[in-house]
DNA sequence: CTGAAAGCGCTTACAG
DNA sequence: CTGAAAGCGCTTACAG
């Protein structure tokens, strides 16, 4: 019987203290490290915990103490490398304060983001670090704050009350626009994707601003599919206006990557005859022919910042709300040229 | 206080039954969905947990039902996207499944692997999916044993014993080899990097017998180095022995990807000058330049067949052990073409 | 430094 | 269909 044999294979607190010859409340302080404890005695149950193969229940011991030892994490999902990237960098940080990440992703969807976060409080998680899903209520925080959940929102955030951990992107939309316009592109395009959201609005407003600044058109904007192998096939659309872009600008990575090869599919070099840069800096942006110029937004460094604010706040509840906007840098590769004679 | 607010917030299985004038058990069946409850009552209750804004205590239920409604998921890292995909595919099936999964990465470390698999059941986990780090011990199942934990092993295996979910590599070896042989090369390379496991293992014999079924040499095995960045610069590796090959069969796509840029760094023209296949078949083969042909695993596939299983063994844990292997197909693209006379 | 007692929020038999 | 009681494995004061 199955059953029998777990219930069997328990071994409880209470069967370490008695074999170490202490009180229950004892071993719980060994445990916990807790320096009240003597160190022979600390040594005998440490053996006895040893000899009996005893493992902490975290969920006992969280219906007690009220901590579980659990963060949530929600992503809008796992295929771009992006959020692999940030995910990584999470993990790591959480894992080295011992604690433990749930993850789930919300598909960028208000009511699946609902639901995730609903079974994230439903497991004690002692706090979550999610990256909100496009379309987001700013309502949504009200109720947050009823629940008294600790959240830091991360890459994109929907309220300045708390935490949030991300990139200055219209930072790296400037340098971007300064290297192109550095080469003398003027006609500038940019490729977007997606959901919208602050992060989507910061960086076609920071294109924006960026252009404008330096007197040049910034109404450029086209929008690519989402699905990453049909970027490749809309590479057209660039030259669909009558006047006609010598570079462009892409929203993030997988854009550029498709559009890379779209534009060679086109009869057009990159680098050379057309310039594009990419923005996130994934790893294969140094694999690809020609190397992609990028601006790199560093997610796994993102993700490990985003947890140690969560950390932080746990440790310390009435910490004042906290921003941390992280530098962009543009990776120069290949994949610009000086501006040439305007493309077919 | 914050603290203060926690204690009054917390709105119990008792404030909802008090409130809808029914007894505690009552409650608890109507949450749990039982038949048991009349609709009325149910209703009674349900709107009680409405008002009062209830969230149901897992972690208290699991102290009493010994059942967590969580799962462990172990892989090796996180920056491949394949096991992202992988991990796509695991989340999504236990989500629906109405659980919720804790990762980790061993980063192919055994003793990382120890830790955070104790980690997990000290977090009371119902079971575990995990890509065993390479170096696994089979002693390692002997302690598994008695821990009386559902396991499932993915994408690697180290025993018979335990379910298993993984791709048939070596089908996949002989059909990309075939394919290369079809188009007339015989000096047929095969590069490899990262620990050995039996994945590994797979490839690299499916790739020997299928070389030696067509009375091939078998030995051209290179290996170049474990980080993406650098495998560009390892592509000479290739052409160093007397015999140059034609043709090159990747590992993974991660070493396709770098090689093929390699090669094109090198003169070569993939698809025609020097022939490439890769393995997984992440997105990205689609986009880049020429389109990579590469044999597909389907991780995403393989993650929910994984979740399956364990969801299996959790439903009926005295079901024999499983092992899914599932087909591989070589998605031919761009990367390949006839031989030609020997590369520089 | 150690022990006995109460309690965290549920579920589980067991009666009614 | 509903109620009263016990208990899951810990931690937390509170005495000693």
């Amino acid at each position: 019987m199955p059953s029998e044999d777990r219930k069997k294979s328990r071994v409880t607190l209470l069967d370490v203290a008695q074999r170490a010859n202490v009180s229950r409340a004892t071993a719980s302080l060994v445990i916990r490290k807790s320096p009240l404890v003597g160190s022979e005695t600390r040594a005998r149950v440490e053996a006895a915990m040893r000899e009996l193969g005893y493992v902490y229940n975290m969920g006992a011991a969280r219906l007690r103490a009220e901590r579980s030892h659990t963060v949530g994490v929600i992503v809008p999902n796992l295929m771009n490398p992006f959020f692999a990237e940030l995910l990584a960098g999470i993990e790591s940080a959480i894992d080295s304060a011992g604690m433990v990440v749930i993850l789930a992703k919300s598909g960028d969807l208000v009511e699946r983001q609902d639901m995730v976060m609903r079974r994230m409080r439903e497991h004690g998680v002692d706090g979550v670090i999610f990256c909100p899903a496009a379309g987001t209520a700013p309502e949504f925080l009200e109720r947050v704050d009823e629940w008294n959940l600790p959240l830091v929102q991360v890459l994109r955030h929907i309220s300045e009350g708390i935490d949030y951990a991300g990139a200055d992107y219209a930072g790296g939309m400037r340098q971007a626009v300064d290297h192109l316009a550095s080469l003398g592109h003027e006609r500038i395009a940019f490729a977007v994707h997606g959901p919208v959201h602050s992060a989507y609005l910061e960086r076609v407003e920071g294109f924006r601003d960026a252009m404008l600044a330096r007197g040049l058109d910034p109404e450029r904007i086209i929008r690519v599919p989402y699905q990453t192998a049909r970027i490749p096939g809309a590479a057209h659309l660039l030259f669909e206006t009558p006047e006609k872009p010598t570079a462009v600008i892409c929203f993030n990575d997988v854009i550029a990557l498709g559009l890379s090869a779209g534009l060679h599919d086109l009869g057009l070099k990159v680098g050379e005859t057309f310039s594009l840069i990419g923005f996130d800096d994934v790893a294969e942006a140094e694999v690809i022919r020609p190397r992609l110029t990028s601006v790199s937004t560093a997610p796994e460094a993102i993700g490990e910042t985003a947890a140690r604010l969560l950390l932080d706040r746990l440790a310390d509840p009435l910490l004042p709300p906290r921003r941390v906007v992280m530098e962009t840098r543009l990776h120069v590769r290949q994949s610009c040229g000086p501006v040439r004679p305007p493309a077919p």
